[in-house]
DNA sequence: CGCAATCATATGCAGCTGCTTATGATCCAC
DNA sequence: GTGGATCATAAGCAGCTGCATATGATTGCG
């Protein structure tokens, strides 16, 4: 063990500030907010059951998320339709104009991570990135 | 630019969580805050001369920050002693004691770390943690 | 059928955060 | 000497978060 290196925790904290100091005019710019975003990304790349479950897997509080929910769907960003299998469940799926906004977010946010990536060598990049998605179990 | 990967916010984020998770009760066992650490790590590696330059580089609120020092000098990990060159400043040092508790606490966080990174293969591991250093400016 | 579990929803509580304003003391350049 | 800047300190405000509790409706098992 050597004492040459920050914790990690030390060190993504600053990297963490950075990233949503950056994706905050984006979001924005396409009047959604983080959570709002995280909601479409999940339900644009896999598909998920129960409100409670989205929560879950996007890390939100299930109570907390409903606003966010809310707004999507008064911005026909998202749908809620009863689940004719379970009267207690609404699925929620995103329309074509949420995937559009998603998309257009994401875009601009793989345009500022492209860009601060570009100062990493080539190949420490491809080891942080397959690092990260390992360690943050996905 | 391919889409196959999360953003890295996305990534970072249920990282972040993991390891405060981890590092909660350890600082608890040494009746440690969060950011008393930080300061005791910040004061233990680099010297800082006025409180706001101490917040400013671990990323605090330099008002809400006296507490925690007020916490840790109360403890006796720090001491603030009158700059003689200018009334208006606190000098900040790290006792012996306070060195100690950082030390063993880095102890228990880094253990955690090299079990966490063991699961990572070890070219990918270090280019992580060069990436990493360089992204987030240590 | 009864009951525990689950769903969506709402909200309270405590704590934390970012930012701001304010205070009194001190510093320093003009 | 004056005034703006800086220091430490305190606290307001609004927003967010984690967790808990509660409600009414629904489900599914014993």
């Amino acid at each position: 063990m050597t004492d040459d290196r920050p914790d990690l925790a030390a060190m993504l904290y600053p990297l963490m500030r950075v990233l949503i100091a950056a994706e905050t005019p984006i979001l924005a710019a396409h009047d959604v907010s983080m959570w709002g975003y995280a909601v479409l990304t999940a339900l644009d790349e896999t598909p998920v059951r129960t409100q409670a479950a989205l929560a879950a897997a996007i890390g939100a509080d299930k109570s907390r998320i409903i606003g966010t929910l809310d707004e999507l769907q008064a911005a026909e960003l998202i749908e809620r339709t009863p689940d004719p299998d379970d009267r207690r469940v609404r699925l929620l799926s995103i329309t074509a104009k949420g995937r559009r906004v998603r998309r257009a977010v994401r875009k601009g946010i793989r345009a500022y991570e492209d860009e601060l990536l570009s100062s990493v060598p080539a190949a420490d990049r491809a080891g942080f990135l397959r690092s990260l998605r390992a360690l943050s179990g996905r």
